[in-house]
DNA sequence: TGGATGTTAGTTAGTATGAACTAACTTTGA
DNA sequence: TCAAAGTTAGTTCATACTAACTAACATCCA
């Protein structure tokens, strides 16, 4: 279990990284956005390695559990897909921050047990995608003549780099608003 | 104009980023890798940040030309789309070290002018893909139901993802070969 | 009930390491 | 011969982390 402190540590790490980038997450910022001294952020995490581990595993409750929980929902295939997408457009408006880390791959290439980790919730989370779409072509709901595969792909691409481009233009626009146009063109493209 | 020792310190420093990250490319790393000692680095490029934006003229010498030569071959819009796709896989499989560089606006986001840079690349190759799909949509052979934004966020976004992975899973699968069957099933989706 | 003991969470003052970069000198090749 | 390209030996600064200590609080038991 975690403690307040440990909370608000992770907190304060995950917006660091969002300002800053990772190359700004260093125990001397971290220690001076909660209003203590360096050696204090060593009471509450063993080294910096375990605070990132701590957001992965923050990040692994947010976006990982929006596509688990949609998998059996009892709606049709494309309303879950529907729903995951604005889910995650929800999500990521209201915690911009979270959104920096999650597809930001590059800041754990370093350590292989966290590149390890974001790896498998990745799949785990494209496994599901393609399986709903895979229920979706079974019930002719869905567009049979590409693989659920290549269509899990397109939808999982798209979303990234939808929010992506929502970073680098500094939430210039509307996450939500413009997001839902996007997912009804991709759900046009989803039909037989 | 560069010198061959210039070219060479451009070459080592992608393939640094590429096996070992951003935090991997030190000038220290960089003198090792062509034989020299630290300081040598410094009669071939004023600073650090000059060889980060060396390597971003690289990268828009091979990415964005391929997108410009394409603009205005004398072929369909599907078959320029097509096309695009596969010299995408072609270079990045020739250099993987390359992908690694392109896709990673992280690496970039502390110096606001890389960014800027990095930024203004991207946009413009989003721009033409957009216009080729247009053209596309005005000859009836690409569908008009989907706004061209839309389409081209789908199959830019599509592209990143599938080399994205690509490189995590360390080039073991064929990028190529794969790569011509996840075209084959974007330009059926693409059909009006 | 209140002193002894232990715990939690903080401090100051350091270490070791590695980064970018520089000054001053030497080698080398057209 | 002299400029280009290299060297050695440093500086300065930031980083992760540690040692030693302390104030405030919690718990235990004679």
């Amino acid at each position: 279990m975690q403690t307040e402190r440990q909370r608000e540590i992770i907190e304060a790490a995950i917006h660091l990284i969002h300002h800053k980038g990772i190359q700004g997450l260093t125990i001397k910022n971290l220690a001076q956005a909660i209003g203590v001294t360096e050696p204090a952020v060593y009471r509450h995490f063993e080294n910096k390695i375990q605070i990132l581990i701590a957001i992965l595993d923050v990040f692994r409750g947010n976006t990982a559990n929006i596509f688990e929980q949609e998998q059996f929902r009892q709606v049709s295939a494309l309303e879950k897909i529907t729903h995951l997408f604005n889910e995650h457009f929800s999500t990521f408006t209201t915690n911009p921050a979270l959104a920096s880390v999650v597809f930001s791959e590059e800041i754990f290439k370093n350590e292989p047990l966290l590149l390890d980790k974001i790896m498998s919730v990745m799949s785990g989370n494209m496994a599901i995608l393609r399986d709903i779409i895979q229920e979706g072509q079974a019930n002719e709901e869905i567009r049979n003549d590409v693989p659920a595969e290549h269509l899990s792909w397109m939808l999982m691409g798209t979303l990234r780099l939808y929010i992506k481009n929502w970073q680098l233009q500094q939430h210039t626009m509307n996450l939500k608003s413009e997001g839902k146009k996007l997912i009804h063109s991709l759900s046009r493209i989803l039909l037989p």
